[in-house]
RNA sequence: GAUCACGUAGCUCAAAAGGAUAGAGCAACUGCCUUCUAAGCAGUAGGUUACAGGUUCGAAUCCUGUCGUGAUCACCA
């Protein structure tokens, strides 16, 4: 048995060979669905390729066809239904397809070769005033997910968070504080620290909005009305800016509590960051690169000192880089934090993973690097993905419409817990419960493509039934436990695979988990998991299928055991490492 | 107003990146536990892929327009 007996590789050599070709087009497979077996297990389409050769497309299907056939004589049959050419696998090829998988451990293959890339991924990147939501979490499994599946690829990865720990929004829940305080503190109120300065800045929020209604002002969301709060707040980041001790003594208490919060919630999540940034480090960066840029005549400057760039030629406006007080905006920050990662770690990538609403930023920005001149600018790619919504609408941290992390997860918790069987002991029960709860919201969040919006109604909560992380969970346990009993019964026996023939529902099941690394691959061309999560439920599917249908284990035929067995640990393999990329772990019994 | 996304079964999502008869789950109804874990399996029902044109052998997918939903267009971050 060897690697030239795959007949994706046979028919690309069968081109080569019949028609001379220097470079081989692209191949258009199509693995053909359960419902189709009339149209065999692979397909070629030949329309794109009849019009590189000019032959019929009865004759290049034949011509290919007859040429595989005679390749792997006793392994597949072919068959033409107009531009389709079907290939059928006999027995003999799903031999071949499941001892490579047993022998090769095949999924990982592709780390071992090719070529290795440092990549930053920079994600989550909260505002430390507040806990993180259901928004954070979606982006910090997307992010912790594709870091896994880049790695897998052999690719160095560099997981980022760059906290925004300084600013106005900042000031605010410090000004809260101070003046409700009285001194207290998460420990004193036994709060998570997150949850406590978060609730200083809605008290912030709740005491401006008032001050606003006394003020009778129109209110109108271009223009920040100053109240006497808010006047405050201003007075602080002041005081801040010039260092004043006190003043950043409470800012670097009240940023401690928030950080040990979040930190609880990550790793509740599973997500861990290879370094962490703040902004207050390095937001004074991209002040001096603007400055320089002006010098050179990339940028313009206004009457009152303010610089712009003007980017008419781009479809957009004037954009403002350095207020007329000198002091920096949000994307004059990202100019230099930018340059510096650049600086520090010469990377081959730097992905962003941040909402959608940020796309105008990140187009300008790119562009901007691009005018002062960066050679490294196409290395920059922004990972833009949907936001979560409630159904009352977006998740505003305003007005406390948000679902938080931490409440999300204990919800997830009771209720795994709630339905878990009670043979299990007390410490089991537990620690499943947190493994099947979180699965459950990893897999809900995870499932859906990137670019869709996810609406959240935290009255229904999220499924354990059907295509949900549970399922997937189920199955696998079931896999281990039936494993775990053929070991109790047998022993692996040596035995010829010569006369081995397979039913229907094992030739679904051992071309299904042959399709994995396709399903890596392109998850990671992609950068999207939820095609690995999606594509792992159908694995479970089928196998429960075969599982309903036949009997896996049986005591008095243990080839057929043994050969059962050998797709059976394969399957168990691939869900877990399919489920391990998007951060989700797996029970031997539930 | 301009720009960018998205619109698929009652609901939540798929559809191998242009391929053959658009698939799952939930909810509803009908069956299957003395038999390897019923958080499971099988079946019934549910569709003019928002609408109208176009491109080609072939469109849910690409192009144009219309409608709907959302986001963005700050000396906010």
């Amino acid at each position: 048995m060897n690697d030239d007996q795959s007949i994706e590789k046979v028919i690309k050599k069968s081109i080569y060979i019949l028609y001379k070709l220097d470079i081989c087009p692209e191949l258009n497979f199509q693995y053909t669905k359960k419902k189709h077996h009339s149209r065999g297990d692979l397909t070629l389409v030949l329309f794109s390729l009849s019009k590189k050769i000019k032959k019929s497309l009865q004759d290049i299907g034949y011509d290919i066809g007859s040429y595989v056939q005679n390749k792997l004589k006793g392994l597949v049959i072919f068959s033409i239904v107009g531009g389709f050419l079907n290939f059928i696998f006999e027995d003999n090829y799903y031999i071949f397809l499941i001892r490579k998988m047993l022998i090769t451990n095949f999924f990982h293959d592709e780390s071992k070769k090719k070529y290795y890339q440092k990549i930053i991924i920079e994600f989550s990147s909260p505002n430390a005033n507040k806990p993180l939501h259901l928004g954070h979490m979606r982006n910090s499994l997307i992010g912790n997910s594709l870091s896994k599946i880049l790695n897998l690829f052999g690719h160095k990865i560099i997981k980022i968070q760059i906290i925004n720990d300084r600013g106005i929004h900042i000031c605010k829940s410090m000004i809260a504080w101070l003046k409700f305080g009285n001194g207290k503190t998460p420990d004193s109120e036994k709060e998570k620290g997150d949850h406590f300065v978060g609730r200083y800045y809605n008290l912030f929020d709740k005491i401006y909005h008032k001050e606003i209604i006394e003020k009778k002002t129109k209110h109108n969301d271009k223009i920040q009305i100053i109240t006497p709060i808010l006047n405050q707040a201003k007075i602080l980041l002041k005081k801040w800016e010039e260092g004043d001790y006190k003043t950043r003594n409470v800012w670097k208490t009240m940023n401690r509590w928030v950080y040990n919060g979040f930190n609880e919630t990550y790793k509740k999540l599973g997500i861990f960051f290879d370094k962490v940034e703040y902004e207050s480090d390095v937001y004074q960066i991209g002040k001096k690169i603007v400055i320089e840029g002006l010098k050179k005549g990339i940028f313009f400057q206004k009457k009152d000192g303010s610089i712009y760039i003007d980017l008419v030629n781009e479809g957009f406006d004037e954009k403002i880089l350095l207020r007329s007080d000198e002091t920096s905006v949000y994307i004059t920050q990202d100019i230099g934090t930018a340059v510096e990662r650049f600086k520090k770690y010469n990377m081959d990538k730097l992905i962003y993973i941040v909402g959608r609403e940020q796309d105008y930023h990140f187009k300008v920005l790119f562009i901007i690097l691009k005018r002062l001149g960066y050679p490294w600018v196409n290395k920059l790619s922004h990972l833009s993905y949907e936001m979560v919504y409630l159904p009352s609408g977006i998740m505003r941290s305003r007005g406390g419409k948000v679902v938080n992390a931490d409440d999300i997860i204990s919800k997830m918790f009771s209720i795994a817990i709630e339905n878990f069987p009670n043979k299990y002991s007390k410490e089991e029960k537990k620690k499943s419960s947190e493994i099947i709860g979180l699965g459950a919201l990893k897999y809900f969040l995870l499932k859906i493509d990137p670019k869709k919006k996810i609406v959240f109604s935290p009255e229904k909560s999220i499924d354990f039934k059907g295509n949900t992380g549970t399922y997937i969970q189920y199955t696998y346990s079931r896999i281990r436990s039936l494993e775990k009993k053929f070991f109790e019964l047998f022993l692996l026996v040596n035995y010829s695979w010569s006369n081995v023939k397979f039913d229907i529902y094992e030739k679904n099941m051992i071309k299904i988990l042959y399709q994995y690394p396709l399903v890596l691959k392109k998850s990671a061309n992609h950068l999207n998991p939820s095609l690995i999560a999606n594509y792992i439920y159908e694995t479970a599917k089928t196998f429960n299928h075969l599982y309903q249908k036949k009997k896996l284990i049986d005591p008095i035929n243990i080839v057929s055991s043994n050969i059962s067995m050998n797709i059976i640990h394969v399957t168990g393999n691939i869900l877990k490492s399919g489920m391990n990329l998007l951060g989700i772990e797996m029970l031997d019994r539930m």
